[in-house]
DNA sequence: GCCATTCTCCATCAATTGATTGATTGTCTC
DNA sequence: GAGACAATCAATCAATTGATGGAGAATGGC
C-alpha cells in the first residue's frame, strides 16, 4: 500500500474520498479543534503538499467532508423504499435508519461537529442545513399523513412535533449507559408520544 | 478603565470572572477552534501574561468557562421555587427556564460547544456531566409525579419521556425561524405529547 | 519607612501549522 | 521518443500561538 508506489493514474476523486475518510475519523476523535491537515495525510500515507493538491485549503476540506457526510446519508435515506407503507411503518423506517447511523459512532459525532460548525461557518452551513431541513421535512410529513389518517393524535403540530423526534433521538445519545438501549427506549417514548390514544375506526365520520 | 490603572488589590476572583466572561463571548463567537487566549486578554483588557497569572493554562481556562455556565444554571434553577406546584405547572417552569437562557443566546450557544467538547475532554466532561445529570434528573422526576397523578399519561417512561423533552427544547432551535416562536411551538407540542389524554377523576381509583 | 505580596506588562521563546516552491516520477497521446 | 499532464515528495516559509522570565508598580502589615 504504502511501499509499493500506486500507480500515478488519474484517481484524484479515489484520493479525495480517502482524504475525506481520513479526516472524519479524526473529527470523530478530536473533533475540529484537533484536526490537522497534517494528521490527514499522515493517515492517507501521502504527503501535505499532496494533500493540498488534492484538496487547496483547509476551508475546502471541511467542506469535503461535510459533503461526503450529507452523500452517505442520502444513500441510506434511499435504501428503504418507503413504497405503501403507514404512517407508522415509515417513521419505524425513520428511526431504523438512524439507529444504523448511530451504530457505526463516527458518523453520528461528525454530524453534531459540524451541525455546531454549521452555526459560524457559512460553507459548511450550505451543505448542513438543506440536509437538516430535508431531515425534519421528512418526518413533519410522515407526522401529518398520520394526523390525517387518525393513526397520530389529532392535535399534532408536524413541525413541532418533527423537533421533537429529531431532537429525542440525538438527546438519547447523551446519556450515559449503552447507546443503542438507550435509543430504543427513547423510540418507543417518541411512539408514544405521537400516537392517537384513540384511534377512529376505519370508517367515515360524521 | 484602561487607562486608570485600577487598584492592584485582591481581585483575583474578580478578574477570573472577567476572563470567564470574555472567553464565553468568543467561544459563542467562534467556537472552541477559534479561541485563542490572545483574544480574551484583549477583551478583558490586560496582557497575555496578566491572563497566565490568574488561569495557568488554556486547559485550566477551558475548565473555568465550565463551572462558569454550571454556576449560573445553577443560581437560575433555584430562583425560581417549585413549592406545592402540580407536575404540569413544573414542567412549565422548565421550559421557561430554557426559554430565559435561549433568549440570552451566548449561554445556550457555549453549552452545546461544552456538550460536544465534553465529548474527548475529561475535565470539561467532568464539569457538564453531572450538569446534564441533574437537568435529566429533574424532568424525569417531574414526568414521574405527574404519570403518578393521573396528569401525564399512564405509559410514559420517565427517563426516556426526559430525553424527548429536552432534546426537543434544543433541536427547537436547529430550525429556521424565530429562536423563541420555535421554542414555544415545540413546547407546546412537548406538553401534548406527555399529557394524560384520559384525564382520571381527583378520587380514588378501585 | 520597609518589605512581602499581589498584580501587571514587555519581550521573547519554542513549537505548531497551513500553505508553497521546485523538482521528480510515471502514464498517456501523438 | 517527445511533450503534456497527473501525482507525488522533500524542504521550507511565514504566521500564529500557548506559555514564560524578569522587571516594575501599587498595596497592606509592621
Amino acid at each position: 500500500m504504502t511501499t509499493t508506489p500506486e500507480p500515478a493514474r488519474r484517481d484524484t476523486d479515489h484520493r479525495r474520498t480517502e482524504i475525506a475518510a481520513a479526516a472524519r475519523a479524526l473529527i470523530a476523535e478530536r473533533g475540529f479543534e484537533g484536526l490537522r491537515t497534517r494528521d490527514i495525510a499522515e493517515r492517507v500515507g501521502i504527503n501535505i503538499a499532496t494533500l493540498h493538491y488534492h484538496v487547496p485549503s483547509k476551508e475546502a476540506l471541511v467542506e469535503l467532508v461535510a459533503q461526503s457526510l450529507r452523500d452517505e446519508f442520502k444513500a441510506q435515506h434511499l435504501r428503504r423504499s418507503r413504497d405503501g407503507l403507514a404512517a407508522l411503518e415509515v417513521l419505524r423506517l425513520e428511526f431504523a435508519d438512524f439507529r444504523e447511523t448511530l451504530a457505526g459512532r463516527e458518523a453520528f459525532v461528525v454530524m453534531s461537529e459540524l451541525s455546531e460548525r454549521a452555526r459560524r461557518d457559512p460553507k459548511v452551513a450550505a451543505v448542513m442545513q438543506p440536509l437538516q431541513a430535508f431531515w425534519h421535512g421528512q418526518i413533519a410529513e410522515i407526522l401529518a399523513r398520520g394526523r390525517a389518517d387518525g393513526s397520530f393524535r389529532a392535535d399534532l403540530d408536524p413541525a413541532a412535533a418533527a423537533s421533537m423526534v429529531i431532537g429525542g433521538m440525538i438527546a438519547s445519545q447523551r446519556s450515559p449507559g449503552d447507546n443503542l438501549v438507550n435509543f430504543d427506549r427513547v423510540a418507543a417514548e417518541l411512539e408514544r408520544a405521537v400516537r392517537n390514544p384513540a384511534p377512529q375506526h376505519s370508517g367515515l365520520l360524521p
